[in-house]
DNA sequence: ATATGAATTGCATAGTTCTTCAATTGACCA
DNA sequence: TGGTCAATTGAAGAACTATGCAATTCATAT
């Protein structure tokens, strides 16, 4: 094995790069659910849905179990939600950078006329 | 515009899906820092750290001034450490878990015999 | 046994992202 | 002006990822 760690982290973020994947996640970290819920809640075909989970199991973020006819997803016992709340604030920080260069661009548009 | 956040977010780490970009974030923690020296610590071509950093550009998580002949790059002002941090929280608790199991695995060995 | 519903897999196609090389730009000095 | 070093850009091909359809598996009900 021995992995460097930032090619690990590289992997990490890499499979959290997609949109349904990002929904899943988001959608387990109330609990554990069977797959017909996730279909339910998000707007996507059964096939596509369980490619995206097949990435989400192959990483070992999620687990999943089967229940009669069912099968329930659930998060590895993993901290998911720390790194959704880093994103989150990244994303709302570079969000004010950017009204903050707009507001900039407008004063200069301002004071040039 | 009205991007919905999980796609921002899926954006945002499928950005940061790369080891090159993850080692330059890492890099730029400790402050500024020119592209010679970026290359100096990175084994990688000129032109595909250009091409990375272009990446990280076009995100706005990462700032270039020019200061004569060398170009310097910076860190956004944005809280990158949060996000590393999780990361690597996630990583060991996931590899914890592969642990645990190797150690299951090998307990059920144990008593099959 | 057969049929049905839930979920997954296999596969082909289309779309993205990486890598590398050659060409370019910009700053500086002789 | 011409040369050189730093960094970037452009472009082509290879490698990878996503999507959607058809076929398959597994569990359950008839």
């Amino acid at each position: 094995m021995q992995v460097p760690l930032y090619q690990a982290k590289a992997e990490l973020f890499r499979m959290l790069g997609h949109p349904v994947r990002i929904r899943v996640l988001e959608l387990l970290q109330a609990g554990p659910m069977p797959v017909r819920d996730l279909l339910g809640a998000i707007e996507i075909e059964p096939s596509s849905l369980s490619q995206q989970l097949a990435v989400l199991r192959r990483s070992g973020i999620v687990t999943a179990t089967r229940d009669g006819s069912t099968v329930v997803y659930a998060l590895a016992g993993v901290d998911v939600a720390a790194l959704m709340q880093a994103a989150r604030r990244i994303l709302t920080g570079m969000l004010a950078g950017q009204a903050g260069l707009l507001e900039e661009l407008r004063e200069a548009e301002t004071s040039a006329r």
